[in-house]
Parts: C-alpha cells; structure tokens; sequence
DNA sequence: AACAATTGTTGCAATATGCAACAATTGCGT
DNA sequence: ACGCAATTGTTGCATATTGCAACAATTGTT
C-alpha cells in the first residue's frame, strides 16, 4: 500500500465510525452532525460571521443561514447585529447553546481519549508528532472537489 | 493541547477540507459524497450485500437501498440476485461504474498524494507508521453516536 | 409445521441541499 | 459627494435525502 493511502484510510474510517454521511437530526443534544459542529466552531471563537461559519464547514451560505435559523429556533444560538456594521451578523450561543456545547465536547472528547488509549503507551507520543506535522500539511492544502464543481458526467 | 485534541483536530479538518457535510449532488463525476463512497466500497469488495454497505456506511439500509437506487438509474451499478440466497442481493459495478470509480480515485489518490507531499520528507515514514497505529487504534472502536440514540435534549 | 429472524423495499413527513435572485449595506474610484 | 461595484445575508424554488415504521419475501429454528 502506497503511504498516501494509509492517510486516506484513516479519513474513510473517521467518516465511518463518525457517521459523518448521516444527516441525522438527532445524533447528539437533539441536533444533527452538521450542527454539532457549526455549535463547536461558534462556541470556539466566541461570535462569528454568517459567511465565516459558512466557509469553515465548507456549506453553501445559504443553507449556512437556515442551518444557523435552526438552531436560533432552539434556542441555541443568537443572530445579533454588529453596532459598527449592520450588514453582517455576530452569532453567539445562548446559555443552553452553551450547554450544548459542553456535552457534545464532552463526547466527541470521550471518544477520542478512547482512541488514544487504545495506542500502546510508548507509541502516543510518536502518533501526536505525526499527527501535528499532518495537520499542517493538511491546512495547506485547497479544499478537495468543493467549489471546484467538478460535474463531469461519465461518458 | 491534550493529545487525543490532536486527533480531533485532524478530524475537523478533514470533515471541513473534504467538504463532508456537504450534500451536493455533484461533487466528483455527478455523485454525491455519499455515493462516492458507496461506489469506492462496492468497488473494493466487487459485490457487495445491502445491509454490508449500509453498515459500512453506517447509514440506514433504507437510505442505503434508495441509494443504491440511485446509483442503479444512473447506469452506474447492478443489482443482481444471489443463486444460493434469493433474499439478498449482491452489488456490484457496471462498466461505467467502474469507470466512475477509477476517477474518484484519481481524484482522492491526488489529494492524499498532495497532503504526503506538504509533509518533510525525513518525517514521512513517521507519519506513517503513526497512521497505521492510530487506524487499528480507531477500528477497535465502536461507532460514535450513531445506532445509540443520544436523543437527550437540553435542559 | 409453526414461528422467529433476516433482508430489502416502500410510505411518509420532515428536513436539507445549492443555485439564483434579491435587498440591504458598505467600499471604492473619481 | 456621487455612482457603481462588491459584500453580506435571506428567501424562492425544485429537488434530493433523511430515518422510522410497516411491509413482503425469504430463510432459519424448534
């Protein structure tokens, strides 16, 4: 096996094992994988743009804006207008978007412990290092068949 | 950083770079992720039962039976009946399938070859040797909030 | 032979999808 | 200051996808 394919292993397993096809509505805290993670990343950074969540998760603004309504609706997340620009929106989570947010870290943490556990002791430390120098190399990287639209229909 | 957040990190990034929570329709050769996967897995095997595939997809074998439907209209694969067992069916490619599959390859095979690329070449053996342990490392585990049901609401 | 388990397909309602069009606002060039 | 382009976010829209439940067909078990 070529050493690349050994990465993508790794990513067709992630895919697997973190159901990440599914577009469940229910995976965790009643919201689906997609809003888990558009909670995590407006959680990270503590208020973000439409178009910033939109670009991080990689989704179309659009269904970005009616995802985020979604989780409004929930009472989730707040839509607040900016005082210095009124154009765009500051998206913020609310104290049981917090919550929310706590719990669903705490599983996704519990599952990757797991996997950390499952590597013999003496080997952990060689897994981070490899680890840190793929994300790197991976951040470089341009998003893959994206919005290329790579639509090419088989002859 | 905990270490496991390493792993995390490789993981978000992965979902965000590939574009996973997307559901576009036509994202390589007019297929959807989901069916890229569908055929990747189809082809691999060369056949393929139902429920195999939605479980390896760890999608519901309804959604996997419409799918495949899908992929069925397309030209894309067969549906064929088993001699010996008249109540499974066995999947397999058509010719254009497999055609299909050879480009979603090339496709997948470039981005990965990239990413291996982006790492220094003394630290590439690392690198892999770490991905091999942390794939067994994530195949002894189980599937993360899927079949489970975390429906928990929050308070 | 009767009954349970497995396999795959539909009915169904709800939801998600992206493109295009759009209004509102801001930035830029002159 | 003015006009025009660019940005930001929301909707209309048609289509596709989702999973649960119910179902028929088949196979296994006792």
């Amino acid at each position: 096996m070529k050493n690349y394919q050994v990465v993508r292993d790794i990513s067709r397993l992630l895919v697997r094992k973190l159901g990440l096809l599914r577009k469940n509505d229910a995976v965790c805290c009643g919201v689906s994988v997609a809003q888990c993670y558009s909670l995590t990343e407006i959680g990270r950074r503590e208020g973000v743009t439409l178009n910033e969540l939109a670009e991080v998760l990689n989704l179309d603004k659009s269904t970005m804006s009616r995802s985020v309504e979604g989780l409004v609706s929930r009472g989730l997340v707040l839509r607040q207008e900016i005082a210095d620009n009124r154009r765009t929106v500051n998206i913020t989570l609310t104290e049981q978007g917090k919550t929310a947010c706590v719990k669903i870290e705490q599983v996704t943490d519990e599952y990757f412990k797991n996997i950390m556990k499952a590597i013999p002791d003496e080997k952990r430390s060689l897994v981070v290092e490899a680890m840190q120098l793929l994300g790197k190399a991976i951040e470089k990287q341009k998003l893959c068949c994206s919005n290329e639209k790579i639509n090419e229909v088989i002859l």
